[in-house]
RNA sequence: GGGGGAUUAGCUCAGCUGGUUCAGAGCAUCUGCCUUACAAGCAGAGGGUCACUGGUUCGAACCCAGUAUCCCCCA
């Protein structure tokens, strides 16, 4: 045979790719007959190469989409990359910097001239590599979130939700990141457990503010800490801070404290007097039970500054260093601060203590910087109105979300949504639409032109130039343009009666990660319902985190990750891809293990090797058709097999779709069909056999295809001469069909196989090895059964006669299947008590096993309360079970 | 601290409203086999008191309560 015996995916993956694209299977046009099929992938980073996560969650678009195609719907998936502001800026700024450029010598323009240039470079590499993998996105229609049709809806967007009184800026305390030089969502910051330290300060009290100390019997018996009264210890984390202390707090309620009313205190070190207030929300037992209160850089603080109506200090820059107002420390890192704070409290003996606590940092998702929480001037989206109706989706199943367990999670988050902070200190990203008068009054309008008219009807000041306005600097967050994506990848914005969003949204199927639930999935569950009054997907599939076989994120640190590249090299896409699948349902994490990409790999072999045998096959239309049952059987296994992978389909549950579709072509197909009907060798076979079988395996390529689109496009054309746009890319997906006495069919076989499955329990038991010819001889009550299926008895079991007899002959061994005993003669190899032995226990078991199901039909009031058909069913089991006893007790009478 | 989910074979998981199989799959393990499609393979076998303790029921992996452990989200 002139085939390789193994198969090699790198020679025809590229090929098929190429091919594709040039038939242009990918390409999705508004098709009034046909059923739209959409999906958009979630966009990628221009930042980003492919990685495991990327793989997985491709895979599992790719199978929907391929398989929706073969459904005969118009199948359409919209490939793009996100500009991702923070993390392309950063990269962009790190790049200058290597050529000696810092970009704060930089103008605007010419930075983001540099930024599109990198862009241009490296931002389409994960879309090629995708390729790789076998995706089948429409190519023509990658968008990018800041290209100008994209960034116009945005700034669309924004104009409208501030018209509608839904945009607003305004001071909050946000998330800064010192790092990016930005502010940045609640949903991007990430709490990280660490290993910190409680600093106990002393705070002198300022003697002249206490009130003079009536000899109160309750202060007598408090706890007193400080032994002469004279210092207050303040336990903090963030020593460093306390240039920013505008108060110390404590409990009303707190004995100890209750002479410090209207005391004073005096920072350490920087000796400012700050008072002693008073509010319940000092929790007694944390700590010293003394709170030092730092508006500006904690939220709980500053309420209780707003409270209290206490002044705000901000001591921090925008980098992280401390600025002029902390006169201490100036320009020094908070965290250089803290430990040199530390050792000056130390030398100045206004350190207590430090201890070692348990606790959490803020940390920022893109550079990894601990977050200062920061009063700052930002714009904010309000969620509230945009979230009722966005819940209700996933609530009444309008977005169904797979699995569903992560309802729960979308309404605690949706429930307790806060306003959205949608600016960004960059430039890489939308600039806001906002024009700043020359007496500080703003106006929002989506061009500067309509800008100035706006300004000069404010402003009533009809000489006003477009020189005067001065546009808002900062840029939206990313999410702002990925909110949008169902609806701008379709011109729905600037065009929203276009053919294309008529027609393609809303879209299908959502595939993402559970981690973006809230960044990204419920906001564009929110922008559909504003924007097109309809939810822009029915389902959310929720793919896990790939982790390695520990159990370990996979991260660069650990070098955990196999490159998707490199393994796709070694073991084809089709092997990585159903690799993965192997280990996938929906939700759930995947433990990646090489072994997996292992069974992938083999399995394309096994369908390689399935394809050479039949294509090894001569034709002989002389010879009579003899492998009816086995046609018959494969024909009612394939049907079935349908019917569970298209239920498996609609419950997105991909890997059991795919064990389906492998345990058919492995087990049912290779193993034991092919074996029927495989002819001798060297030997012709049947015309007929070879039509069924050429066109059984072209429904497997079929079936196989979502999963395994290169090697089954490879064999659908090494198979057959197919014409020029006969690809199994476009083969129409089988539809199940109900194949008469189905159930006989496959019930029959089955005792078939049981019986051939005894022959070989007895070879390898007795050693004999898969060649040796053995006889069989059958004491049965289905003998029809026996000759029926003798042919594949005989072939799959090494069989050269079958036999009837009421007894077995003397020397042989014999296993009993229901009522009916079979032998294979074996002289020379038969232990009688070793037989005696096997059979009793045997035995004993099925008289176990009646007893149990005697005991159950005897019970009353299982009699009354079973239903029927279980009833049926137990008495049909006691027979079966009667019969089996009767034909061990005589298979034992007969040694 | 609040909420949610989970716990079934060595591993990863199925097991639909309690009742066909005295618990299933894939992988792994073990024993034979280089049997002319495939050793990336073939044939066969072993392996689970369904986390624990109680309860409901004629009957519980499944329902209820409690305990333990793990994971996730939020603070």
């Amino acid at each position: 045979m002139s085939l390789a015996t193994t198969y090699s995916p790198t020679d025809v993956e590229a090929k098929w790719y190429q091919r594709w694209q040039e038939q242009g299977f990918f390409k999705a046009k508004p098709n009034p007959k046909k059923q739209p099929y959409t999906v958009v992938i979630p966009p990628p980073n221009v930042t980003g190469v492919l990685h495991m996560g990327h793989m997985l969650n491709n895979t599992i678009q790719d199978v929907l989409v391929r398989r929706a195609r073969m459904q005969g719907k118009e199948a359409c998936w919209v490939p793009g990359t996100d500009h991702a502001s923070i993390a392309t800026e950063a990269k962009v700024v790190a790049l200058l910097k290597e050529q000696g450029i810092s970009k704060t010598d930089l103008t605007r323009e010419e930075f983001l001239a540099h930024a599109f240039q990198w862009k241009d470079k490296y931002g389409g590499i994960i879309l090629e590599q995708l390729k790789q993998l076998g995706a089948s996105c429409d190519w023509d229609r990658t968008r990018f979130t800041m290209e100008p049709d994209l960034t116009d809806a945005v700034l669309r967007v924004f104009v409208d939700l501030y018209n509608k009184g839904l945009i607003y800026r305004g001071v909050r305390m946000v998330n800064w990141d010192p790092e990016g030089r930005t502010a940045i969502s609640d949903e991007e910051v990430i709490a990280k457990d660490v290993q910190a330290k409680m600093y106990y300060l002393k705070y002198e009290i300022v003697a002249s503010s206490l009130k003079p100390q009536a000899a109160s019997p309750s202060n007598e018996q408090s706890l007193q800490p400080e032994a002469d009264s004279l210092w207050l210890t303040v336990a903090t984390s963030r020593p460093e801070t306390i240039m920013a202390d505008v108060a110390v707090a404590v409990n009303p309620n707190d004995p100890r404290f209750s002479h410090l009313a209207g005391a004073k205190l005096r920072i350490p070190l920087l000796g400012r007097e700050i008072p002693v207030i008073f509010d319940e929300y000092v929790s007694i037992d944390f700590g010293t039970g003394a709170l030092k209160v730092t508006p500006a850089h904690d939220l709980n603080d500053y309420e209780l500054g707003v409270k209290h109506n206490l002044p705000v200090i901000d001591i921090l820059a925008d980098n992280g260093t401390l600025n002029e107002k902390a006169i201490l420390y100036v320009g020094q890192d908070r965290f250089a601060v803290r430990k040199q704070i530390a050792k000056d409290l130390q030398e100045a003996g206004l350190l207590e203590k430090i201890e070692e606590y348990a606790s959490i940092v803020q940390t920022s998702e893109r550079t990894k910087a601990v977050i200062e929480p920061k009063l700052s001037l930002q714009w904010f989206m309000k969620m509230e109105h945009m979230a009722k109706p966005a819940l209700d989706a996933v609530e009444n199943d309008t977005v169904r979300l797979h699995p569903p367990k992560f309802k729960n999670m979308y309404r605690a988050w949706m429930e307790n949504v806060r306003d959205w902070c949608i600016s960004r200190q960059l430039w890489w990203g939308q600039q806001i639409p906002a024009y700043y008068l020359p007496d500080g009054t703003f106006v929002v309008a989506l061009t500067a032109e309509d800008a100035l008219q706006q300004a000069i009807a404010q402003s009533g000041r009809a000489d006003l130039q477009l020189s005067d306005l001065r546009q808002d600097e900062d840029v939206l967050d990313t999410w702002f343009s990925s909110w949008l994506w169902p609806i701008s990848v379709f011109d729905g914005f600037k065009d929203p009666d276009n053919a294309d969003i008529n027609y393609f949204y809303p879209t299908n199927d959502l595939v993402t990660g559970p981690d973006i639930l809230f960044f990204w999935v419920a906001r564009m569950i929110m922008a559909g319902i504003e924007y097109r009054q309809e939810v822009p997907f029915k389902n959310v599939y929720l793919t896990g985190i790939v982790r390695d076989a520990q159990g370990r994120k996979m991260s660069k640190q650990l070098g955990n990750s196999p490159d998707p590249l490199d393994l796709i090299a070694q073991y084809g896409a089709d092997g990585v891809r159903t690799g993965m699948l192997f280990s996938a349902p929906a939700g759930n994490d995947l433990l990646y293990d090489v072994k997996l990409v292992e069974q992938g790999r083999n399995f394309s072999n096994k369908l390689w090797n399935a394809f050479r045998l039949v294509k090894g096959w001569e034709a002989d239309a002389s010879l009579p058709f003899v492998n009816e049952k086995a046609v018959t059987w494969f024909n009612a296994r394939l049907q079935a097999a349908i019917v569970e992978m298209d239920d498996h389909f609609e419950k997105f549950r991909m890997s059991d779709a795919l064990m389906t579709i492998y345990k058919l072509v492995w087990d049912d197909f290779c193993a034991l069909y092919l074996e029927m009907v495989k002819p001798a060798y060297q030997h012709p076979i049947d015309a007929e056999t070879l039509r069924h079988t050429t066109a059984y395996l072209e429904t497997l390529l079929k079936l196989l295809h979502p999963f395994m689109p290169f090697i089954t496009e490879e064999l659908w054309h090494e198979l057959a001469e197919r014409g020029p746009r006969d690809y199994v890319t476009v083969a129409p997906w089988p539809r199940a069909t109900a194949p008469a006495h189905s159930a006989e069919t496959l019930a029959s076989m089955d005792k078939a196989l049981a019986i051939v499955a005894g022959i070989r329990a007895v070879r390898n038991q007795k050693n004999l090895g898969p060649n040796k010819p053995l006889t069989l001889v059958a004491k049965t009550d289905e003998p029809q059964l026996v000759t029926d299926y003798e042919g594949i008895i005989r072939k799959l079991g090494s069989i050269t006669e079958v036999s009837f007899a009421d007894a077995g002959p003397a020397a042989s061994v014999s296993f009993v299947l229901g009522a009916g005993e079979f032998f294979i003669p074996l002289e020379g190899h038969i232990d009688m008590a070793a037989e005696r032995t096997r059979l009793e226990k045997e035995l004993e078991y099925a008289q176990g096993f009646r007893d149990s199901v005697q005991k159950k039909l005897g019970n009353e009031k299982f009699a009354q309360n079973a239903k029927p058909e279980v009833l049926e069913k137990e008495r049909q089991k006691l027979a079966d079970a009667e019969a089996k006893i009767a034909a061990l007790e005589q298979a034992l009478k007969g040694l």
